[in-house]
DNA sequence: AGCTCTTCCTGAAAGC
DNA sequence: TGCTTTCAGGAAGAGC
């Protein structure tokens, strides 16, 4: 599924391959998979790529006309991805959108979405902005210190679901919520206003490397994420908890992993993640 | 504010 | 073996 680092990767590849390329047409299979104005033909023939960006879990590819900026906004929800042709496709039948661009890399993106959580947008840059402003909270990369102090004061509910909070926290999901929270120690129930200065600074600073290590491991191919080039990601390899059910902590405590069913299934150890 | 539940959706896996 | 059921979960919205 992807998350911030998956997105991160997706973006990357993107950019790679296709800044300074012209898009030349743009195929939607479905209707639904897009927003309003996305279908409007005028817009992209020869918008060229500028810039690649990512805003939590999406991706937006920034294009300009004759000066006028252009957002495609790709949210990629549990199972969307965006391919180059050369990408292996398991089930064809959901690429719902294809762009296709000359003087890149590539010839070509499509949006692949069999569970259909997740649109394409196409946004100016009031648009952007408001999007962003509304879905996303910080960015968990480049948020400093002080500003993740101020965003968990005063909290009352639970850490887990703020840390999966895309209005608070932009791109953590259930995986790397998981894995987080067992490198820091601290159990997914664990209220948020009892975590102590030192103890929200550690979550900070695991957020990030967690997050940053993934990225450099091209991301967490669980069930079906691959990179648009069709590569998967290493760092499933990395994970401690996440899907171990039954396995021994690898803190070596001694106690096996649980999972708790209520909402987003949570992996935990429950000697070395403690609720304080 | 924050929680739980529901809806969306398909494919893989588990159950019978 | 083959059919049916369950499960996975990101985001939004309802209701409490």
């Amino acid at each position: 599924m992807p998350e911030l680092p998956e997105a991160e990767v997706v973006a990357g590849q993107i950019r790679a391959a296709l800044i300074g390329a012209r898009l030349t047409d743009c195929w939607v299979g479905r209707k639904d998979i897009v927003r309003e104005g996305f279908t409007s033909r005028s817009w992209y023939h020869e918008a060229v790529v500028q810039q690649v960006q990512r805003h939590g879990k999406s991706v937006a590819i920034r294009f300009v006309k004759e000066q006028a900026v252009r957002y495609v906004v790709a949210e990629l929800g549990m199972t969307g991805l965006l391919l180059f042709p050369s990408a292996q496709i398991r089930h064809p039948q959901h690429v719902h959108v294809r762009m296709t661009f000359s003087g890149g890399r590539e010839s070509e993106v499509r949006y692949w979405n069999p569970r259909r959580f997740g649109r394409l947008s196409l946004l100016d840059q009031e648009g952007l902005d408001q999007y962003v402003a509304r879905r996303f909270g910080c960015d968990p990369l480049t948020v400093s210190l002080e500003d993740f102090y101020r965003l968990l004061k005063n909290r009352r509910g639970r850490l887990k679901p703020l840390l999966m909070h895309q209005q608070t926290v932009a791109g953590i999901g259930n995986i790397y919520a998981n894995e987080i929270l067992f490198r820091v120690g601290l159990h997914p129930n664990v209220r948020v206003s009892r975590l102590s200065s030192p103890k929200t600074e550690r979550l900070y600073q695991v957020t990030r490397e967690v997050l940053q290590e993934a990225i450099a491991c091209g991301g967490s191919s669980v069930k079906d994420f691959f990179a648009p080039d069709g590569t998967e990601g290493r760092y499933k390899r990395h994970h401690l908890v996440y899907g171990k059910e039954g396995a021994l902590c690898p803190n070596r405590c001694g106690q096996h992993i649980r999972r708790l069913k209520s909402e987003r299934s949570s992996f935990y150890c429950p000697l070395c993640q403690r609720l304080i």
